[in-house]
DNA sequence: CGTTCGGTTCATTTTTTATTGAACATAATA
DNA sequence: TATTATGTTCAATAAAAAATGAACCGAACG
């Protein structure tokens, strides 16, 4: 409750943010946010994210605790969602225990590690599936049975062209 | 809760079925129902579409509230949002009242309008969003200014990035 | 060592999202 | 025109997902 960025005006009697947003922040942040809810991720991490992104300097946990209002479990699960997702880099900043951050900003390897993370799974598990069932249909009624092979061979061939297709729209992404 | 499609291996005591799902329906189901958890949409859309996937002929409204145990609330809505989607197409059929539905069982054009309904909006406001804010920054300080500018120009050149990708992305996905 | 700091984990709580079902609309039928 | 069949809407409920925070761990510091 109480999302630092949100389309409320104001928050009233909230707790003292020691270094509130810059309406700049708040802005690119809130766009990250957008782009989470259509990709189905937790707002956290987006903001975690675009907090970074702007940030000219690495931040530490106590960074996105403090600005976004967050627990430390929230940021701790969020950061390492990124860590893995590669969208986040770990910075050693000398005379400093604490754990850096900085934001990896290519797109491309971002689009390319969530597909990765996200889908490739599912494609493959649909698959060695698919295979399975391709081969059991015979218990189905003639009639049926031909129909049912071919939407399951449709099936196969867009996961098929889904595999083909990454590379080359990873390529069309530039660096 | 109850639903058709789980990991679960028996439904014990369960509703009476009049006509239960095929083992093949099950699999291709939870095989679009895999991918709606992917995309972050609802599983009873996934299973909806899955079972017309599969159907050699037209199915109405009944076929899915009665075979997936789905409420006529949730039945309506889900065949609200694949028809604008254009992911399931109206059939008339002779001497029945009731409407009629079949798969679109195309892949280009399940992602082209998934992705115009889901990112270009987003995209789009952004944009606007961007080009704001890109004008907003002589109140920071200059220390900051031309590295916030910089990742501003760089957010906008991905969203342009995506815009150029799109048409090509469909190209290569054929029919 | 013992203490503090930085961080992770995970059971509980909160928030968000999806589903239900009853009330409502609308069109076909008799 | 009354009746029934078909479908939609939406407030209430259930289910799923995310956030919290206290307990815990281990490494650095004194």
């Amino acid at each position: 409750m109480n999302p630092v960025v949100s389309q409320d005006v104001a928050v009233e009697s909230g707790p003292m943010v020691t270094r509130p947003l810059k309406p700049v922040e708040i802005e690119v942040i809130d766009q990250f946010v957008q782009y989470s809810r259509a990709l189905g991720q937790p707002r956290s991490v987006a903001e975690i994210y675009g907090l970074l992104f702007l940030s000219p300097k690495p931040l530490a946990m106590d960074d996105f605790t403090e600005r976004l209002q967050l627990s430390k479990g929230s940021a701790s699960q969020g950061l390492k969602f990124l860590r893995d997702l590669g969208a986040v880099r770990m910075i050693y900043v000398a005379g400093d225990r604490r754990a850096h951050y900085e934001a990896v900003a290519q797109l491309r390897k971002l689009v390319s590690s969530f597909l990765e993370k996200q889908f490739l799974p599912h494609i493959a598990e649909g698959e060695t599936r698919l295979e399975r069932l391709a081969a059991s249909l015979e218990s189905l009624p003639p009639a049926e049975r031909e129909h049912v092979a071919r939407r399951i061979a449709l099936l196969r061939s867009w996961t098929a062209n889904g595999r083909r297709i990454l590379p080359v729209l990873l390529k069309l992404m530039g660096s």
